[in-house]
DNA sequence: AAATTATTTCGATACTTCTAGAAAAATGGA
DNA sequence: TCCATTTTTCTAGAAGTATCGAAATAATTT
């Protein structure tokens, strides 16, 4: 569950991180370093992303590189926008009217 | 925080059901009825919702009625699409250029 | 004021998730 | 091949969350 994912402080702040390097990603050592987590608890963070379908990750030499995927987040808010705001949606953003979303896409 | 509050089966499901219920909301039996819930474990779940800034309640006769607060909501999804997806606004939604939201807000 | 209805709070238990060190796996270089 | 580097997997313990019955609180009805 993607909003499962991003609950949790150091998930959320792992991944923007990740949005702000774009497609070009960021090594799991370089998040560790920036959230000041040991290796290992951010590595079960990763994957909880990764298996929520968030990032994405790719072996670069030694390290292996984590992207966001802007797709799945964008599906997210597709998500809550359509079953969590009825219409009512916001800021002048144009009314949401994309294809069926299933139950468990959130 | 807003996005742990949604990040559970039973509040989402609940806060679905007050989404289309409008701001006339409905009552926690009722929520309680529909989920197939037991009354302490939903009202665990919709204080949970409540201090999250998701829902309001007022009482109403020996009924406390619960309501999506819209704004709230808002201003979720307005995180999100600010600060991770990072231009890649989708799906031909208009950029979205709010004033700034802090951390804490999510 | 007692009984009824609606909901919350309490408390115990079960369950899930987080944390972080240590060991293991994979890669690249000397 | 041996060593250093990077990351993951393993493991155990700590912390946090969910569940639900029973007791407590609050509002209405009789």
């Amino acid at each position: 569950m993607a909003l499962g994912a991003l609950a949790q402080e150091h998930r959320l702040a792992a991944f923007r991180l990740l949005v702000q390097s774009g497609c070009e990603g960021m090594a799991a050592g370089m998040l560790s370093d920036r959230l000041g987590l040991p290796a290992s608890s951010m590595s079960f963070h990763l994957s909880h992303l990764a298996s929520a379908g968030l990032v994405t990750q790719r072996r670069e030499g030694r390290s292996i590189v984590y992207a966001a995927d802007y797709e799945a987040m964008n599906g997210l808010i597709g998500y809550l926008t359509e079953h969590c705001c009825q219409g009512s949606a916001s800021s002048g953003l144009a009314p949401h009217m994309s294809p069926d979303r299933t139950e468990n896409d959130k």
